[in-house]
RNA sequence: GGUCCCAUCGUCUAGCGGUUUAGGACAUUAGCUUCUCAUGCUAAGAACACCGGUUCGAAUCCGGUUGGGAUCACCA
């Protein structure tokens, strides 16, 4: 049985998109195997805990569709699934390490560790715990009972070296002595990252680890921990970090990079992630769109790029496009009704249909659509072009336009080219005046049509 | 700085020793369609970081150099 899991901290204020595209490598991976796909949420660290952060996490992956099958949410087999809810079991597992002589007692205090790194770091060596409480173990635990001091628990990083193979990169080699003795129970009885992943991981029975390259360095720990309990490695993939422009890691700073900021910009979903799927894979006919369903089943991970690919809002939005245009109309007229009852903006429904067939080849993202098409609701009050010495041609064209007794396109068309071929004027100038007077703008949805839908009173009364 | 990872057009990538004048997509430029802008279609420019080696033959294998990145916490 495959099990994957996407293991999101609540340190932030949403997903970020690169946990987005791990996630969907874990979703496709689970679901490509019939398996499962776990959303764990690993909130061990009090201090740097966002408000609110987990319950939009688990929100944003609703929105974007990848649907877990074990989660907080919807609970399952190996409940909870929200690491400060197993406290317990991190605490027993630590304590077991420490009977097998894996793991030790350490009572050492914050400043007296960030002296020693320091003094390591000036003498050029690896900063590392120096082991005091491991070579006084039996004086510490006894100082500990004693006294009900507060203490950590460490890993005893044995000697030696740790090889493994990760899918994506490879043999991996790291020589023991680059480790830290890491802490493994915090003094707060919280487990950190690395006890934490290794027992969840194992308990819920995660068989494939797909996690960004970050992780790469302290994968070694993790092995050790698992050798330390003496259980089975899961399948190791560590995959490239998306990017800024200038090759750094995708930050805020540079970037947005929550995931409902990209889904709240009229973004859709199926684009994101076909998007992100693109992401350090290929589709192996060279595909550029295609579903989630159809990456599900050409995804592997053994096609997994190892380079670091930037993320390009540019292609994205030219994506979102192609997905814009695929949906028929009445989709589309749903999407950009409820997109803008979100923002308590309501759009008349019959104008925004009719509107759909003029701009959906003219717009990339949904909040494209009232920029370019909010003439059709209310007058401009702002005019790109100053028309105020062509009052006589307005005054000719809406004369004109007062002939037609059947208002429709074609007609408004017909009639317009009559009148610019007797004024002998460039038609295009022409019809700028008249686009002009109608949307305030020089860009606009295809004007014959557009003044169909504002109605000929409307379009009377504008000129 | 130590350790680890990475290296094909501006960007995402195909390529897995000869079929390659290195292919596609985004972006850019030009043209066609056209009342604007788009869409659509056509075309153009644009890359194997460098140096050695292996080989009859290297973008593809090996080594080094350079460059980029990640990581070194009682953060994840």
């Amino acid at each position: 049985m495959t099990r994957t899991r996407i293991a999101p901290s609540p340190t932030g204020q949403d997903v970020h998109v690169g946990s987005i595209a791990a996630a969907l490598m874990n979703f496709a991976w689970a679901k490509k195997n019939n398996g499962q796909f776990i959303i764990r949420i690993e909130d061990t660290d009090r201090t740097r805990l966002v408000k609110g952060g987990e319950e939009k996490m688990l929100d944003t992956f609703d929105r974007i569709g990848l649907k877990a099958d074990e989660s907080p949410k919807v609970g399952g087999p190996y409940a909870p699934y929200r690491q400060s809810e197993r406290l317990e079991i991190y605490k027993k597992h630590a304590e077991e390490l420490v009977v097998k002589g894996k793991a030790y007692y350490c009572i050492c205090a914050p400043d007296r560790l960030t002296k020693m790194r320091e003094v390591q770091q000036a003498k050029k060596q690896i900063p590392k715990y120096d082991r005091q409480c491991f070579l006084n173990q039996e004086e510490i635990v006894k100082k500990i009972m004693d006294n009900k001091l507060p203490y950590v628990i460490r890993l005893l990083i044995p000697e030696g070296k740790i090889e493994f193979e990760d899918v994506v990169r490879g043999k991996i080699t790291i020589d023991n002595s680059n480790l830290d003795d890491q802490v493994l129970l915090k003094s707060d009885g919280f487990p950190t990252y690395h006890l934490g992943v290794v027992v969840d991981d194992h308990l819920m029975k995660i068989t494939h680890i797909i996690r960004g390259e970050e992780w790469l360095p302290s994968t070694p720990k993790h092995i050790i921990l698992y050798q330390a309990f003496e259980w089975d490695l899961p399948v190791f993939a560590h995959i490239s970090l998306l990017r800024n422009p200038d090759k750094s890691k995708l930050s805020k700073r540079k970037n947005p990079v929550w995931t409902s900021w990209y889904l709240d910009q009229g973004i859709f979903s199926e684009a994101l992630l076909n998007y992100l799927a693109l992401m350090g894979w290929s589709h192996p006919e060279g595909k550029e769109i295609f579903s989630l369903d159809e990456y599900i089943k050409v995804f592997d991970i053994k096609d997994i790029q190892k380079t670091a690919p930037v993320f390009d809002p540019v292609k994205l939005e030219w994506m979102n496009g192609v997905y814009l245009r695929k949906y028929p109309v009445s989709s589309i007229k749903y999407l950009v009704l409820e997109f803008y009852k979100k923002q308590k903006i309501n759009l008349p429904e019959e104008i925004v249909e009719k509107t759909i067939p003029l701009i959906k080849e003219r717009i990339k993202k949904l909040s494209d659509y009232l920029p370019l098409c909010e003439f059709f609701f209310k007058k401009p009050n702002i005019y790109e072009v100053d028309l105020s010495n062509k009052k006589e041609l307005l005054k000719q064209i809406k004369d004109e336009l007062e002939k037609i007794s059947d208002w429709k396109a074609n007609n408004i068309g017909e009639s317009m080219q009559g009148l610019v071929k007797n004024l002998g004027i460039k038609a295009g100038e022409f019809f700028m005046i008249i686009r002009i007077s109608m949307s305030g703008k020089k860009i606009s949805p295809p004007l014959n049509e557009s003044m169909e839908i504002l109605g000929k009173e409307e379009c009377l009364k504008r000129l």
